[in-house]
DNA sequence: CTGTTAGCGCGTTCAA
DNA sequence: TTGAACGCGCTAACAG
């Protein structure tokens, strides 16, 4: 293992000078920077980054907390794509990711999570899917010990960032243009779960167009659970024209319950996921990108890091219509 | 941050002792052990694990090898598993694991790849799903440089154990399972690509099969995708009357072609993945418990870092028949 | 059985 | 502009 030191040695310069020009220092002549870049090609070089992360606090890791659990909207395929975004944007930006599970954590007092992650070098958190009753998380974030980027919540104070699309707007969006395809009246809405903080903001959005299109709105919880939606629909589809759904997974379990009934209903989702070879059918959905998402939260905390303050970020979306054949894999 | 040194002046010893009690150390008297003990629980004190690895080479970090492009058998949904059961066992172990997806080293030379390995404090590898054209992996596990353990390919060294179901075996069984309870005769054999391991095995497995019970045996390559299954599916289904294909996901192609052809044939897969509300039949297919595997190849990687050499590890797998309405979700 | 000491590889003062 | 020296928190010899 080649250490800095060799480095410097082979570049015939201090330790302290490669450290450095590897940080970007800027009182470095452009010569001796030029030499202690050929040494460290030459070497092959690497720093270490535990040593690193040791030796200065600043540049401390950042923990993705994932629930996998929580069987929401967030389908594997999603979570999957979080962590490539977050993991592909540390790389560029040279920072340590640590990937936790909340199973891992599951328990643990606010204080020994606290305890447990300044353990470990960290210093920014990205929180996916925070529920209302992660009191421990909710404390963790309260409490400003370290930078939080919060995706899909509604937290934002010094050192918290909330990301996510404008779930609200686009739950409208989507509804509406459904809606309007089909000229429907009665609308049957199947939202997620209470505990969750894109459930309100989607039912507002939908509460909105219904208050505009003067449309009849049935609400039911269905919880992000395919089966339940799929109950649901089975139990009210048939006096209703259309079926909105706060998540794909129930989107699915309601059309599957049109069909057992034989009848047909327009149906549109959210989430925009693509693992659907079960779509016979057309239907519309809220397409985000949670690669994008992910790799801005990297840079959120980053931001936070760099000393700026929290704040809110709005991710784009859009309105696509799924089909079958695009879909297949 | 609590640090040993506080655990140590608040218990009146010196740091090295509180060092010893930490990592279990055979000589410390019974009353300074309890000593420590007490100051490290009054202080809710967690020994930071950066320190502890830069300071113990012997204590590296363990990275997770994954290829979320390749689109294989390998639905997101098994390589969230296979994270989960590396990430818990982890805990449990004490280790630390880094995720690594292949697009984050792609393009890396083996010397490359090397250093920026051991930069990280990295010691032991876990490879999923290795291609044969993988020949910057294949030549770390070559090198022996770091303890590796491989899912799914046949490499066993002294410092790498290969982990995975008897794929010959249970393609043979789960294919004879289908075969006998429909009274089968000429199968259409969706193999998956070339470049994988698992998929001659698995042939294997079903050439047996049909030598054995004299069967008429058309093989296809369905590169695991569903799209090319559901094709060979539509071209050649009419004239076998069982399907056998090499992942699940191809089964699902090849059940939508039969749709499409409206003809019933039996279909079985292979992997047991549970993300299926679209199967509207049932349909046999190999469960692997993704998770235990992975939790057993961190065992494996652990067994390697304490001297033990590697060998070939054979993990249990079940033939089971799937049902639409058992595993909605 | 316990304490002293010397690093692990790097970042960061402060002199020079 | 550069380098020597110190320390991050911990482990691991060694000495007592």
């Amino acid at each position: 293992m080649v250490s800095i030191r060799e480095v410097a040695e082979h570049a015939g310069v201090a330790i302290s000078t490669v450290s450095k020009v590897l940080n970007g220092y800027p009182n470095i002549s452009d010569v001796t920077r030029q030499k202690v870049q050929a040494a460290i090609k030459e070497l092959n070089f690497v720093p270490n980054s535990i040593a690193a992360a040791l030796s200065s606090k600043q540049f401390g890791r950042i923990a993705l907390i994932l629930d996998p659990k929580r069987q929401t909207q967030a389908i594997d395929q999603i979570f999957m794509q979080f962590l490539l975004g977050a993991l592909d944007q540390a790389k560029e930006l040279n920072l340590e990711v640590v990937t936790i599970f909340t199973s891992m954590i599951a328990g643990m007092t606010p204080e020994e999570l606290n305890r447990h992650l300044h353990s470990q070098s960290i210093v920014g958190i990205v929180i996916y899917s925070l529920s209302k009753e992660d009191t421990v998380l909710l404390k963790l974030i309260e409490e400003q010990d370290f930078f939080c980027v919060v995706v899909d919540a509604p937290f934002v104070n010094k050192k918290t960032t909330a990301i996510g699309v404008d779930h609200e707007q686009a739950q409208y969006d989507v509804a509406k243009k459904t809606i309007l395809d089909d000229h429907c009246q009665n609308v049957l809405y199947i939202a997620g779960r209470r505990d969750g903080y894109v459930t309100a903001q989607r039912l507002k959005g939908m509460k909105r167009l219904a208050r505009e299109m003067e449309l009849s709105l049935l609400v039911k919880q269905g919880n992000f659970s395919e089966r339940t939606a799929r109950q649901i629909a089975l139990e009210y589809a048939k006096k209703r024209d259309v079926i909105v759904c706060a998540s794909d997974l129930m989107a699915i379990g309601a059309m599957n319950a049109l069909i057992d009934l034989d009848i047909f209903r327009p149906v549109c989702g959210f989430d925009g996921i693509t693992l659907m070879g079960y779509v016979g059918k057309q239907m519309n959905t809220v397409r985000q990108d949670f690669y994008s998402i992910s790799s801005q939260a990297i840079r959120e905390v980053k931001r936070l890091i760099d000393g700026q303050p929290g704040r809110q970020v709005t991710m784009p979306y859009s309105i696509v219509k799924m089909h079958y054949k695009d879909i297949i894999c």
